[in-house]
Parts: structure tokens; C-alpha cells; sequence
DNA sequence: GCGATAATATTATACGATATATTGTAGGAC
DNA sequence: GTCCTACAATATATCGTATAATATTATCGC
């Protein structure tokens, strides 16, 4: 009931990437309640404005100073200190840890990046680590995957097809349709991986998108991965999931 | 100077995946404060104790039960919350999210799991995983190190190689033998992804190796790995990656 | 000058009170 | 009878303060 009524993408993303992730995401819709303290902090940790060793004033001026209780603002660091971002101890202050320490692919680490413009150099990382896994995990797939996955993909991608990319059904569909495929690995790890920078690179190309529309037909690459996938041909699989990959980082990279 | 005091193993992975996540990982270590709610909650989680949407009573009355304060309980339930594990609404309470919402990959959650035994078939995901990104990765390194970074690494073999993977020594400069391969990467998401799930490993092929030491020399697979490496040469590098950790996994599931 | 010890500042934890949001229910309109 | 709206109950969200634990720092003694 409130959901629709925010920003269809936005909305779509988190739910996606997690269905909600407490309070915080819920405040990066824009309004709602005054905390998103954590967001805010891991944006400014994320962008450098606060870089590694900087030490945050103590708890009680700090929580003053940015104008919420010192409950709130300890419950903001623990998140931030869950994700890495942070460490605090006692007498010391809580200080940035150095970037070795960040889960950089924790998936609200992710959104919080591309939510604050990312840097290409770390665009090119996530699209060189998607080469990396995804085609592997396609032909991982194309081994495992049962006759009902194969038709919850051809209905995802004629959905697609028939709304085409510039609707909200049709990206929808796109996603449901990588995530069938994810799936049918049957692995848990692979799958948490994908899914997050998945969701996160779906972000760009979507505010993208929105200066000047996707030019290329995203179907025929779609089709060719579908085919092999139904095929059981794993290597054909991962042949077409990295040409895929290829073509999305070209079309990023075209509109920046 | 503390730290040395305890169990030296411990110390070292937790070091090595997260120079101190606040005060749960501290508390893992035996004493310390009553604290590591955390810890033990998602221990729970994961290991299914508590199945998803399993709800927690209200903060009031599980603070009691558990000999808390609710202002404890409400931080734990934040890390628990950052890492996908639960979610917290108002009037609803807090519940345990869907196992697709859990971030698997992060290096807590990973200590947890393999604090907890971890199930055989998440170990084999983990292994398939590594099998997915680590030759690839150990390719793009080869294309990509430093001289500085050949030296490092043959200064770390041969530590290894003196000191032999059963003294901590050892251990420690296999740990950055990988470490400088992964660093000459230059991608900081493979970088993040590689060393969580590495030390995460290490966990059980150490104190697997308490009952029966590893009887395979494990120099030879990774002499070949940093000839390849020294040499620039991508392809061997993917193939003498793939085989070391063929080979690494075959020690687990035999001592297993 | 160095080492042990005490002082101190800061986080860690605890507790009680208030604000706020969501959900479930009841009531009314169509 | 079904749907929508308004309201109230309840649990989380936030706040403020007090106490305990602890690591740093300084001081004192040797």
C-alpha cells in the first residue's frame, strides 16, 4: 500500500537486493523518519570525505552534534561496524578502518555506493568479477538445471521480450530471468554473490537509462543463453552469459 | 599484547578476516564480557535453530530471558539485521529473514558458520565458488603484477617452504602468498571476495589438521603457481591455481 | 631512562520513559 | 456482502541518564 506509492525503481531495487534492511533502507526512500544516520555515514566513509584512521568525535558530542541520541547513533556505528566500515573500542574512539577491511559486496554496501555516483574504477571491478563468476556459473547451471527452471526462464524471458526493457514489467522479467538461472546452480554462495552485484549494477543501468534509452535489442543475447541453458550445454552457456556480460558493461560504458 | 595471550590461531584468522568486528568477535574468544549475543544468535540462525520467519518475543521479554538489556539485545539485533540474518517493524517484532536474504558471503557470518561445523554441502558451494573466481583471478594477477609483488611472493614461498604448513610461521606466510597474488589483481571486489572466503577455509583445514596432519607437500602446486605468476603467464596461472585448489579440497574431504 | 602503577577518558552496558509507526479491528458506505 | 476508512492497541524507535569496564596515558618509583 505504501510501497507503490514510492519510486518504482527504488522500491523494486531493495526489494530485491533484501526486502528491507531495517530502518535504514527504508529512509533512503527520502522521507520517513530522520535516522538513515548509518546510510549517510557510510556514504561519506565510501566517497573519502571520512577516509581510513579518521576518528569520529566522542559518542555523546558527536550524537549532539548531528542532532540524535547517543543510542541511536551507537546502533548506526554497529551497523556500519558490521559491514566493516568502522571499529570501535573503548577508550580509543571509534575510528574508519582501512578499505582492506569493508565488505564491499555486502548488498547495502553496494546500493550505498552506486546510490553516491561510484567510481568507474570500481564499476570496472564489479563487471570484471561478474566475468569472472557469472559465464562460470551459467555452465554450472546448464549442468543442474531441472525441466521446470528451463520453463520458468522461457516464460521470464517471453515476458521480457513482450514488455522490452523500458518497462517496469520487462526488467521485472530480466531480472527473474537471471535469477532462475542463479538458482539453478544450487549454490548458495554463488548465489548471494550474484544476486547482490547484480542488483547493484542494475541501479546504473537503470538511472542510466533514463538520459537516453538502451539503443540494442537485449534479446537475442538473452535467447542464445536460454537455448544453451535449455540444451543442458554448458559450455554454450558460458559462452553466451559472458558475451552478455560484455554487451551490458559496453552499454554502461557507451552512456558515461 | 593482548592478543598474543590468546589461542594464536583464533587471533590470527580473525586478524586476517577483520582486524576486530567490534566486540563479538573479542568475546569469541572464550572470556571477556557477557556479551557476543550476536555471535550466538546468528549461530542459531544458520544453523537452523531458529528457521526463517521464526518471530523473537518483544525486545522487553527476550532482553530478560536472555539476562540482557534491551539496549544490548536492539545492537545485536542491528549486526544481525546489517548482515541479512533478521529484520526489525514496528508492531510486527523482529523475525528471521528468507535464507536468499542472508549475506553468506560476509566474513562474520562465514567464521560463524565455521564456528558451528559447517554443512558439507555449503563447504563444497564455498570450494565451487573458489573454483569460479580464484583461477580467473590468479590469470588477471599474471597479466597485471609488479616486480615488487614477484619478489613478495617468492620471499613467502620460500618462508613457506622453510617452515612447513604445521608451525604458524608457515601458515602465515602461505596466508600472503595468496594475499599479494590476489592484491596484484588491482580489483578490489575480487580482493574482498577472495580473502574472506580464504580465511574462512582456513578455519577447517587447520583444526582438521589437529587430528591427522596433512601428509601432501604443498609446495610443489604452489612453486608452479608463482612461476607462472613471475613469468606473466595468465593461462598457466588459471591452470596451476585450479589444480592448487583441486588439491585443497581433496585434503578436506579426505580428513573429513 | 625504564618499568610498574594509578588516574582518566571513552566506550560498553543498563534502565526507564516517551515518541512513532504499523497492524489489526471495528465501523460505515456503497 | 465487500471494500474502504478511521481508530486504537502494541511493539519498535528514539531518547536521556547512570553505572561499569577498559584501554590509554601520565605519573611515580627505582
Amino acid at each position: 500500500m505504501f510501497a507503490a506509492e514510492r519510486d518504482g525503481v527504488a522500491a523494486r531495487i531493495n526489494s530485491i537486493e533484501r526486502a528491507g534492511a531495517g530502518a535504514l533502507i527504508q529512509t533512503s526512500g527520502g522521507r520517513r523518519m530522520r535516522g538513515s544516520v548509518a546510510q549517510q555515514l557510510a556514504v561519506m566513509i565510501l566517497s573519502g570525505e571520512l577516509p581510513p584512521g579518521h576518528v569520529f568525535p566522542t559518542e555523546l558530542d558527536y550524537a549532539e552534534q548531528i542532532g540524535i541520541s547517543r543510542s541511536s547513533l551507537r546502533e548506526a556505528f554497529r551497523v556500519l561496524s558490521a559491514k566493516g566500515l568502522v571499529e570501535s573500542r573503548p577508550k580509543a574512539g571509534t575510528r574508519v578502518n582501512p578499505r582492506r577491511q569493508w565488505s564491499l559486496l555486502d548488498p547495502d554496501l553496494l546500493a550505498w555506493q552506486f546510490a553516491a555516483e561510484p567510481s568507474a574504477k570500481f564499476l570496472r571491478d564489479l563487471f570484471e568479477l561478474r566475468l569472472t563468476v557469472e559465464p562460470n556459473a551459467a555452465a554450472i547451471a546448464a549442468a543442474r538445471r531441472s525441466d521446470d527452471e528451463v520453463e520458468a526462464m522461457r516464460r521470464a524471458l517471453e515476458k521480457m521480450a513482450r514488455h522490452g526493457l523500458a518497462t517496469e514489467e520487462g526488467r521485472l522479467a530480466d531480472q527473474q530471468f537471471h535469477m532462475v538461472m542463479l538458482e539453478a546452480t544450487r549454490n548458495d554462495a554463488i548465489i548471494a554473490l550474484a544476486s547482490s552485484i547484480m542488483a547493484a549494477i542494475a541501479w546504473t543501468t537503470i538511472y542510466k537509462q533514463r538520459n537516453h534509452a538502451l539503443k540494442r535489442d537485449p534479446i537475442p543475447d538473452h535467447r542464445l543463453l536460454y537455448d544453451a541453458f535449455a540444451a543442458g550445454d554448458a559450455e554454450a552457456a558460458r559462452h553466451a552469459m559472458a558475451e552478455l556480460i560484455r554487451l551490458a558493461l559496453a552499454d554502461t560504458e557507451m552512456s558515461a
